[in-house]
DNA sequence: CCGCTTCTTGCGTGTCACGCAATTTTGCGT
DNA sequence: ACGCAAAATTGCGTGACACGCAAGAAGCGG
């Protein structure tokens, strides 16, 4: 095992807080029965959202999340601590792809150009243009109690992002193998989603409809920058 | 006002969550009322984390906490909205000293060197030496439930350290003025927390003694070595 | 068809955030 | 020193919530 991916291994830093059915144990669809729990967790999951959208976060109650995913509101808790767990869980999953995004980068690429690639190609490909997900990002990024979910998005991206960096560190450099690949992996994953919240929060911050992607790259050269010239 | 801290001026993104008595408005001893103020304020703080280090966090009531700053439950509320905030109040305080911390950094110091020198000075003469900062550590750490107040932590570092790094960058750099000097602090502030965060999270994660200073060194050694050799 | 596992549901309970209004404390001008 | 206005503390009530528990229902293997 010696290295392993750096990042699931820990005894549960950051993990979740729901036990129940909710828990997604495999991605096998085993049958009918995983794949309806499946189907309950997304549907509570884009009815939180939806409604938390429209009414307002504070004028949605648990109660309408489970009426709108027709379920009872005793079940709601089976998949969710919180509505706010619930309102962000579509946001995990789409975090954790992060990592395949990178890892679908052509080998040839340089390590730094593969990332900031994949970052600015997630963040793309993510629903970040329409208003509604502008919408989205503000009730996120605004709402206090949203505040711990965002961070256990961003944690997810960070894994992830580490554990692709790390294997793109171990089949590019086995040469220098005398630096701790996980250590340097983490570091670099957890610097560059850093300086990508920044550029997302600047872009937040400035109403202007400008696109987010300029940004990005402007912040990610930054990083380089910074770093190389003092 | 051009560029101003870059941190403080945006309309609440990440802003705390009471509004009532608890606010600090400044920092000014205006007179007795704001100094038994802030009395009431730190005794709940100190009895919500010495509680909940004694007992568990799950095995602490409001209550208690207000029983043992000697006040009103609802006053409590008057303070803080969750007890959680409570428990982080001390540390986002400690947090906001950061900056401070890089401007007594000799000016002839290199700004890496300095930010570097800083970041192992804050978390050093912090008490992450002691067991009982250890044990409060990984309260934070673990508890999903403060997992958002640990953000608001991290956000406080964040923006009082580029706060400190847009001074130092504009008193030293008036030289190359085309890049966006409030930019690059963000983004290398952001860069370099994020990187002592990683260091926290292995130091901790790998149980022994071992002292949190070297694995800070190396994580930040290498956030400067990924960047500058690809 | 049967038994086992797993999910759903209802109910009860302890905790909590917060609006509201009465009461007390504090600051300050005179 | 006195009294008034501003501000903080407190008690009470309410709506919301997380979760344990046990009974019922539904998938699943033999």
């Amino acid at each position: 095992m010696s290295t392993g991916t750096g990042a699931a291994e820990v005894p549960e830093v950051g993990g979740p807080a729901t036990q129940g059915p909710g828990a997604v144990e495999s991605t096998h669809a085993h049958g009918l029965r995983e794949r309806k729990k499946l189907a309950t967790r997304e549907e509570l999951s884009r009815a939180a959202l939806r409604l938390a959208m429209e009414r307002g976060l504070d004028n949605v109650l648990v109660e309408d999340i489970a009426a709108a995913a027709e379920v009872s509101p005793r079940t709601f808790n089976n998949y969710f601590a919180t509505k706010y767990e619930a309102i962000c869980a579509l946001g995990v999953e789409r975090a954790a792809q992060i990592g395949d995004t990178l890892r679908r980068r052509p080998p040839e690429e340089g390590l730094w150009q593969a990332i900031a690639a994949a970052v600015v190609t997630h963040y793309e490909s993510g629903h970040f243009c329409d208003p509604a997900a502008m919408a989205s990002l503000k009730m996120v990024l605004t709402s206090p109690q949203l505040r711990g979910e965002h961070q256990r998005i961003v944690t997810t991206m960070r894994e992830a992002l580490a554990a692709a960096i790390a294997e793109r560190l171990a089949a590019a450099g086995a040469a220098c193998a005398e630096v701790d690949l996980a250590l340097r992996a983490e570091v670099l994953a957890a610097a560059v989603i850093a300086t990508a919240q920044v550029a997302v929060r600047r872009w937040f911050v400035v109403r202007p409809a400008t696109a987010l992607r300029p940004l990005l790259e402007d912040a990610l050269a930054q990083l380089q920058a910074a770093l190389r010239a003092p």
